[in-house]
DNA sequence: ACGTAAATGCATCAATGTTTCAAATACAGA
DNA sequence: TCTGTATTTGAAACATTGATGCATTTACGT
């Protein structure tokens, strides 16, 4: 009756985390869901058993080694989604874009579409990149 | 000894907000700040004479009314910039790139360039854009 | 199976922002 | 210029997000 070495197991491993019931739980639940979600609707959907503070700390945790990132939200509350298979501690690949629709509120990584270069004024160097579209999403079209 | 006719007095009066001494001082201190600007930065540059809460409700109304535009910072903290003169109530133009020095910690609007356009999946439909980059300012760029 | 470093759970604290309501004030109209 | 009224302000109370300190528990290398 061990645990079936599944999936999130492995990915805890390979970034160095220790593999507890509270990071596979958050790890499965973002990797199963297609939009970001907020750390109040994870511990809305994780039930009433979760930690906030604990919570807080896996998601720290997970962002800096790679497992997750922080979609720019403009607004108050961060959201979080799974990073592409090969973000690590030492840096993250998400050059996707965001699209925020206005409607249903879900956050989406557009992971087709990636990040467009642009041309700076002299002496700005940048290192990374954010873009976030808003508008209505595919769910969200009328008819 | 009335009151000089400034520009804010009347920049305020084209949006339809009343004229007073808060508001005015938060306007000249974002037009003539390079950088934008938290609700803590202007509560300290403004001074201790300052209502916290005021302060918020005067950054709303701006925000609203088109006078200032929120920066889409991916951290905590909400800042602010003054807009282009051509925004309004029902429209805002911020379409420019904003650059976060990791340096210095400020973000510029970089009003000279602008957001390209992507191609987005079927069926989704873009009304905003944000476009933030980090990395070295200007100023801070080693010699 | 053990020892230890890491993670958890809980209390406490801090920052940001909203709401409610009475008092003050800007400004349109007389 | 005076006046009435809708808007704005200032203060207290509240809500939410998140960090920190510390004792206890747990995961995992040996
Ligand atoms: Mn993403
Ligand atoms: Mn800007
Ligand atoms: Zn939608
Ligand atoms: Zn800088």
């Amino acid at each position: 009756m061990s645990t079936a070495p599944d999936r999130y197991v492995q990915l805890l491993a390979q970034h160095s985390l220790r593999n507890t019931a509270m990071r596979r739980a958050v790890l499965e639940l973002l990797s199963r869901t297609p939009f970001a979600l907020s750390s109040h609707d994870i511990e809305q959907e994780l039930g009433p058993g979760v930690d906030r503070i604990t919570l807080y700390r896996t998601l720290k945790s997970f962002e800096e080694k790679g497992l997750i990132h922080r979609v720019p939200e403009n607004s108050d509350v961060s959201k979080y989604a799974a990073c592409s298979i090969e973000c690590s501690q030492h840096a993250h690949f998400d050059n996707h874009v965001h699209f925020k629709c206005t409607n249903c509120q879900h956050v989406y990584c557009l992971n087709q579409v990636s990040i467009p270069v642009v041309t700076l004024p002299a002496k700005f160097e940048a290192i990374t990149r954010d873009y976030l579209l808003a508008g209505v999403c595919r769910e969200c079209q009328p008819a």
